[in-house]
DNA sequence: TCTGAGTGTTTAATCGATTAACCTCGAGTG
DNA sequence: CACTCGAGGTTAATCGATTAAACACTCAGA
């Protein structure tokens, strides 16, 4: 049941092995008469022969393997669309990924880089679940491409979303909707993703004119749904004008929901939300569906494994960049205009 | 920058090749002085020699890879946690991990197979992303274990989640908490974890005199969180008797969450609610959080990745089993005794 | 002195594919 | 007729590690 060798198949097609490997690989078109090539591509095929990838690339000092390794993106529920962006690219260009998990630390990079040298993986994509900055170690591979994630010194060519021009989609939704008593349920953490976001929230309140933006900023220390319902809780009772809340998150978003629920105010008639990731666990399953942005996690797989591909087979010098991609505007119906004067929160507890 | 070869090592320890490749291995102990021994592994190190696997793995005809057939495990935000048991448990063993992630037709297994023997995999994993039966082409490989699948002919080795056992650890809180009028939002496929959680219910019906649950089942057409409304909507209503309710899974579930909360059910008071899967984002999020059970992905993985192993090293005859494991009951709080008498909803109903 | 048995180390074949360099033969050229 | 040249192949080195078999040497025993 092994597979058959190149020599089997030059006996087969009584031929020698060079001139079967020549014929197969198709590098020397014309040296040989259309007979005998017909004759030893007979013999391949009769045989079922595969090249032996480990001989070749023994020979060839290239493995058409790239290393990818994941940072929690494997394990988290968020990023798995980068992954499979990443294999068909690859797959496409007839490359192969050896793939593997490590949580973030250097000591993690380390080891990965090692496994995947050990394997001569011709270059290494790294990628995040999230947009963060990572350590990556000095010691390095030739050829390295980041994904969703930069480097610490920005050494390294990435591609990463664009966050202002992709938060910008939900937040000119909201600002063309008419509102301008507006909330932001943030994230402490000093992440690339969180202060693209905020930039983005502070230029649209500017831009729309949003009422004291600043004062309406709560950071959460984590992103859980929870957090999102106490922030929104505090940020409704503070204050009563808020028509719409914009969420670092989808995950926040879900504990929006959860708050106005319990205040009794409908979304989207008496508050609008939105979220970003668009975690379709999340904004599919809520009511009104949420509107959000998806990050555009396909493509900054492809784009990844597009540049480390060039990277590999073209040795000129080059400059590392980063590449910001637009994330997709999904829209579901939890955005709506205000109503005249001022939510039903504020006017019913106007009432008593 | 590249890596030292055994040559180069040999050289610096004034040794041949062959003393060495010997030293390093440590397959000749005591042949050669300690002080040779000595030189040889300095040198190693001076020069930060790592065996190629390449030439190793053409040499040896083994690759110390294992192929991982991904049936949407990567791209779903579902069990994960099997691949990172999987690669732990290899990696353990010194093995690493080819992934490839397909979707689950004959046409792309033909193809992952045909991928992982061109890289010479020593065996093949193949995980899918829910309990289902995998048409497993009958052109596999030698060596084949499947995770959270079984094949259709169960010809394969497979590690799968105990459903029976599992979901009775659920249905037993209800049981316990002294309910009788249960109802069950189901799926309307026919799949092993379909056929089994069912089972269970029947079975625990039985055991706790469950009344009319055959009436009390609905299944939806997809198992998202809208159908697991509707699906709750119509149980409730056309019994207002219910005082707990099971879902097939997590999904559903947080559709009965939004059933039971626009009707005016509190959950747990008015309404138990139960799901399976324990998909964090939904489970932890829901309030009160979800009670609902946590499928083994992790063991399945390391169980499925250990067994390879086994079938890999050892060439005896090997009797393919499916091998079924429990999952882990995590309470959360959306199980309370009934009310005395019948629900809120059906009391006040009564009143009008 | 010769044989035998260890010890310590090297030689050389091998895994399978690639490819630069070489060979052979017949046709064409001056 | 001697010589060149191209078409159509083949030979053999190479990638790096592994390992059976051979070798060189020492020392004990006959």
């Amino acid at each position: 049941m092994d597979r058959a060798t190149l020599r089997e198949v030059s006996e087969l097609a009584d031929v020698s092995v060079a001139t079967a490997s020549l014929v197969l690989s198709g590098k020397a078109e014309n040296r040989f008469t259309p007979e005998t090539a017909e004759r030893v591509r007979q013999a391949a095929d009769k045989l079922g022969y595969r090249t032996n990838r480990l001989a070749r690339s023994l020979r060839s000092q290239q493995t058409r393997v790239l290393g990818l390794i994941s940072v929690e993106v494997l394990t988290t529920p968020y990023a798995g669309d980068m992954i499979r962006g990443a294999q068909t690219a690859a797959r496409g260009r007839d490359y192969d990924l050896l793939i593997v998990e490590i949580d973030g630390t250097p000591e993690a990079f380390a080891e990965g880089f090692e496994l995947l040298a050990d394997h001569r993986a011709d270059g290494v994509l790294v990628a995040s679940f999230f947009h963060q900055e990572l350590p990556v170690p000095e010691v390095r591979p030739r050829h390295l491409v980041l994904a969703d994630a930069v480097a610490l010194d920005h050494s390294v060519d990435a591609f990463i979303p664009n966050e202002f021009d992709s938060i910008t989609q939900v937040l000119n939704l909201i600002g063309e909707a008419g509102h301008v008593h507006v909330g932001y349920v943030g994230d402490c953490n000093d992440f690339p993703a969180v202060r693209g976001r905020e930039a983005a929230l502070k230029a649209a309140a500017d831009r729309f004119g949003w009422v004291k933006i600043e004062e309406n900023i709560v950071r959460s220390e984590d992103t859980n749904s929870s957090d999102g319902y106490h922030s929104a809780i505090k940020l409704l009772t503070a204050n009563r004008d808020l028509t719409a809340i914009v969420a670092y998150n989808d995950r926040l978003a879900m504990g929006v929901y959860r708050a106005a629920s319990e205040l009794g105010l409908e979304i989207p008639e008496d508050l609008s939300v939105v979220g970003f990731d668009d975690q379709l666990l999340i904004s599919e399953a809520l009511r009104p569906g949420l509107t959000t942005v998806a990050l555009p996690h396909l493509e900054m797989g492809r784009l990844a494994v597009e540049k480390l591909i060039s990277l590999v087979e073209s040795e000129d010098e080059n400059t590392p960049a980063e590449v910001a991609i637009m994330g997709d505007l999904v829209e579901r119906g939890s955005v709506a205009p205000p109503r005249k004067g001022s939510n039903k929160f504020s006017s019913e507890l106007g009432k008593s």
